[in-house]
DNA sequence: ACTTGTCAACGAAAATCTTCGTAGGAGGCG
DNA sequence: CGCCTCCTACGAAGATTTTCGTTGACAAGT
């Protein structure tokens, strides 16, 4: 009947590529069981559902998720919102990959890739926000 | 006495941690030996040298490296670009964190960081020949 | 009450990653 | 030659990640 109570004073541990899947889902779709889970991942890749429901508990231990024991059936929820996570491992890409500079990451992400005029209109805003503030 | 000849069709792995971090030390330094690396691994935290060296044996075979086996000391070299290598991990966390959208991700990175003014300037100008060639 | 279906827990196998210890070859030197 | 040093190769242990199979609890039917 313990909550689960786990080590919540560390930052969370940076999830890993399969955890990550998890966490999209989990993002996209708010609270799931691990049926709800089990099935999403299956529409893109074969998987069992022990081995969703493993991960889970193993994310559960790490802090990346929590779960609602309410019913048969346990919720998951992402611990971290999407964003929080997301700055940390774009930090932890910045850092590994452009020796810190995001302002060099930023720029092959654009680089590569066709951009709608929405995001481009945002970035123009962004930059010329930064641009006028520095 | 056979060159080592592996599978070149393929695009290369994605590279771990440990490889990303002697991947950096190639870009930055060009081609080098064992102790080269490990010299300059040692300078950030305790590694040894056989470490350094059967990392470099498993990159070898994985592709991500090709040696110059001239002389005691074999010599590495990154074996694609760093730009290449950036591109494919940006690609890679687009997807993964961003569904596939390269402008959120760029908009992270720029949202966390100070941005130097001529990086600023230069993401002006990429964003406005984008904003008017599309 | 017995059977069936749904679920979490547990353990464990397999793959991958990280880190070294030890062995063995080759060159230089006394 | 015999010893020391530098180097690679090999193997292997430990940690982490990925994936399931099996078991037991619980509830819903019949």
């Amino acid at each position: 009947m313990v909550a689960t109570m786990k080590r919540n004073r560390h930052p969370l541990p940076r999830p890993t590529e399969g955890e990550l899947e998890l966490l999209s889902f989990l993002w996209e779709r708010g609270p799931s069981t691990v049926r709800d889970l089990h099935q999403e991942v299956s529409s893109k890749r074969a998987l069992g559902y022990t081995s969703v429901l493993k991960l889970l508990q193993i994310m559960t231990e790490k802090g990346l998720v929590e779960r609602e024991e309410a019913g048969k059936a346990h919720i998951y929820r992402a611990a971290a919102a999407q964003h929080v996570t997301q700055d940390q491992l774009v930090r932890d890409i910045s850092e590994r990959l452009f020796s810190g500079s995001a302002a060099q990451l930023a720029m092959h992400a654009l680089a590569m890739e066709p951009v709608n005029d929405r995001e481009l209109e945002e970035l123009h805003n962004l930059i010329e926000q930064k641009r006028h503030r520095q």
